[in-house]
DNA sequence: TTCTAGGCGGTTTTT
DNA sequence: CCGCCTAGAA
């Protein structure tokens, strides 16, 4: 145990060791802040023989919390035998399955994702006569998604209603409750705000605090009021509650979360112990002086100027591109380079789809890479489609995957009916692969495709890996539950890959020898969003989202932009973020400098499969990046 | 009822 | 460029 301990600074041990009651820890990036809470966990469980039962851990995406359990078991624990290890939608769904009778939610209860919501939402405004042209579905969504994740409830909204368009949306989202309820159905954001209603029931809380006892929270700067609730309420009276967090990085201000939830907490716990961890471990100081010379010029909130344990590293490198195809060729080829020689390499944008130009050139050399994010495995729509029969037969009268299975073919809807009432109740709850594989037969789902089709034998590929996903679950209820929340690994492109594709927003809490962050211009990085209104909160919220970014390196930090760059099919040249200004010059070395010539040589190679309009295009850009040239002279300067 | 062309609008980030 | 939706043909 001493051992064990060995492993942590004197400020880590501090906080790892502390007894009961609550623990803030504040800390910057890298500073051991995941590693205090997985340490404080084996350290509750192996040292103060508290079972691990009693311990949950919470986190914010499915990411961390593979990340989390994860190191748990590096120390020797099981993951599997903690109270509860995951996210705070993972949790509530649980909760709500065992208890939701007493918030009004049936124990078989669906989640709807955010394609149900919009889906329903459409319906309700189609319903209401509300021209979807005029009203945005995704509009109405977000509003009433932002006054959940505020506990704001219906009735409440409805007494301050002033307004025309306030009325409007709280007459909206009283019927797109009701058709959730009519559809035995649970949107992403109520399964926190049941779940709090749930807790709010004296002998419920009771109970889930008798089993919980030891509540350990993760990223703390992103929890939103909903979260906070459940965090407190869960932490009861013993007040057994430990969280960490740093203000510099919350960047989900666009789903409700505050950072000043962490102030919340030493107002909610006066007596609660602080911890500060004032070293870094894992990156080089040139890579933290990087980060600091941005988040720096934040003024709404502290910022730390954090001090590694390692020397000062390499400079950081700083590519300028002539276009995103340059700037993946480049980068991946830098990339390809490091994973052999150190390990993880991470591809890093503010935008999903920005992997397109690296997946392309990263396919086209063959180097195995893995993509995190984009669109979701259960998202995808041949998916969606199987996974509505399911639905169906798990709740007949659902009623918006009976409308996207009869928009596959009415017949095919009435072959499945019919196959559907023959089927017993114990049938029903046969292998959800098994039943899947049934349905398919039966209706002739395969026959929409054609496997000579490019995409189409991508769908088929896809079906085949939801078959064997489905086979591990033992009823079709767990696996809908975890289709609808988790984010399925997916075969990759290769599995051996060093090369890791994502957003910064995926890659928080994560680490990697080598980073690139990329697409750094204006409009993308920051995004033309975060400007648009003028706020300083939201451009804030754009330079903590870089500064996570440069902070998941551990030895080497490349940052890069592209003068010209394909955006809607179009192309459009950009100016260098102001992010990269911000960046001490000293700290920064050019790099690529021989990118044009060996884009003009290996241009030829990199049109293989092209088809002759496209190559136009390719011509013309590089004209674009040509007459661009004089714009050299200013970018030098930065 | 089913299939397809083309008009239209839209892009942040996640559960 | 891409996916969604609708109008109109098969
Ligand atoms: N005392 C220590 N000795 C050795 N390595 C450490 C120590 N503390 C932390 N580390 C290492 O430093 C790295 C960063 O730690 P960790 O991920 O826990 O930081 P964090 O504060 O959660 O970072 P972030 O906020 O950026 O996610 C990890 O690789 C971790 O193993």
């Amino acid at each position: 145990m001493d051992d064990f301990l060995k492993g942590l600074n004197e400020e880590q041990r501090e906080a790892v060791t502390y007894g009961k009651g609550p623990l803030l820890i504040l800390a910057g990036a890298g500073s051991g802040k995941t590693r205090v809470l997985t340490y404080r966990t084996t350290y509750l469980i192996k040292k103060m023989g508290i079972g691990p039962e009693k311990v949950a851990l919470l986190t914010f995406t499915n990411k961390a919390a593979e990340e989390m359990r994860q190191r748990v078991k590096n120390l020797g624990g099981e993951a599997g035998s903690l109270g509860f290890a995951g996210t705070f939608h993972t949790f509530c769904a649980k909760l709500l399955r065992e208890y939701g009778q007493n918030v009004a939610v049936m124990p078989n209860y669906v989640i709807f994702d955010s394609d149900d919501s919009e889906a329903v939402m459409k319906k309700v405004l189609k319903e209401m006569g509300i021209d979807p042209k005029e009203s945005k579905p995704g509009m109405f969504l977000a509003v009433i998604s932002r006054m959940k994740n505020d506990l704001v409830s219906v009735t409440e909204a409805e007494t301050k209603a002033s307004d025309y368009f306030r009325r409007l949306v709280v007459k909206i989202w009283k019927a797109y409750q009701d058709k959730l309820k009519k559809n035995n159905a649970v949107d992403f954001d109520d399964l926190v705000v049941k779940a709090v209603e749930l807790l709010k029931i004296n002998r419920i809380r009771e109970e889930i605090n008798e089993k919980l006892e030891w509540i350990l929270v993760d990223e703390y700067q992103d929890t939103n009021r909903a979260q906070f609730e459940i965090t407190r309420l869960l932490a009861g009276k013993k007040q057994n509650i430990t969280a960490v967090g740093d203000a510099a990085q919350a960047i989900y201000s666009f789903r409700g979360a505050d950072y000043r939830n962490l102030v919340l907490f030493k107002t909610e716990y006066p007596k609660a112990a602080m911890v500060n961890l004032p070293m870094n471990y894992r990156s080089t100081q040139n890579i933290l002086d990087t980060a600091y010379g941005v988040i720096s010029h934040n003024t709404t909130h502290p910022t730390l100027h954090l001090e590694t344990v390692e020397g000062s590293g390499e400079m950081v490198n700083f590519f300028e591109a002539g276009d995103e195809r340059d700037e993946a060729k480049y980068i991946v080829e830098q990339g390809r380079k490091t994973a052999e020689e150190d390990g993880a390499v991470a591809i890093l944008y503010r935008t999903n789809a920005q992997s397109r130009a690296f997946e392309d050139e990263l396919m086209r050399r063959d180097i195995p890479y893995k993509l995190v994010g984009g669109l979701r495995f259960y998202n995808r729509a041949e998916i969606k489609d199987l996974v509505a029969y399911l639905r169906v037969l798990n709740n007949p009268k659902e009623e918006i995957s009976r409308i996207r299975i009869e928009k596959l073919g009415k017949r095919r809807a009435e072959v499945f009916d019919k196959w559907l009432e023959q089927k017993t109740d114990d049938e029903k709850q046969e292998n959800p692969g098994r039943l899947l594989e049934e349905i398919i037969n039966v209706v002739g789902f395969l026959e929409r495709f054609d496997e000579r089709d490019e995409d189409d034998a991508a769908r088929i590929e896809n079906i085949n890996e939801l078959l064997a996903v489905a086979s591990d679950y033992k009823s079709v209820e767990k696996f809908l539950e975890s289709a609808a929340l988790s984010e399925s690994e997916i075969k990759q492109h290769k599995s051996n890959a060093k090369i890791t594709l994502m957003t910064v927003h995926a890659a928080k809490g994560l680490e990697f020898e080598n980073v690139f962050v990329v697409g750094l211009e204006e409009g993308l990085f920051p995004h033309s969003r975060s400007m648009l209104s003028g706020e300083k909160e939201e451009i804030e919220e754009e330079r903590r989202l870089i500064y996570v970014a440069m902070t998941r390196a551990k030895r080497r930090l490349t940052l890069s932009w592209a003068r010209n760059r394909l955006v809607f099919g179009g192309r459009h040249s950009s100016i260098p973020s102001r992010f990269l200004s911000e960046v001490p010059e000293r700290l920064l070395k050019k790099v690529g400098g021989v990118q044009e010539v060996e884009r003009k040589m290996s241009k030829p190679l990199a049109e293989i499969d092209e088809f002759g309009e496209k190559k136009r295009i390719i011509v013309q850009d590089w004209e674009i990046a040509e007459a661009t040239k004089d714009d050299f002279a200013e970018i030098d300067n930065w």
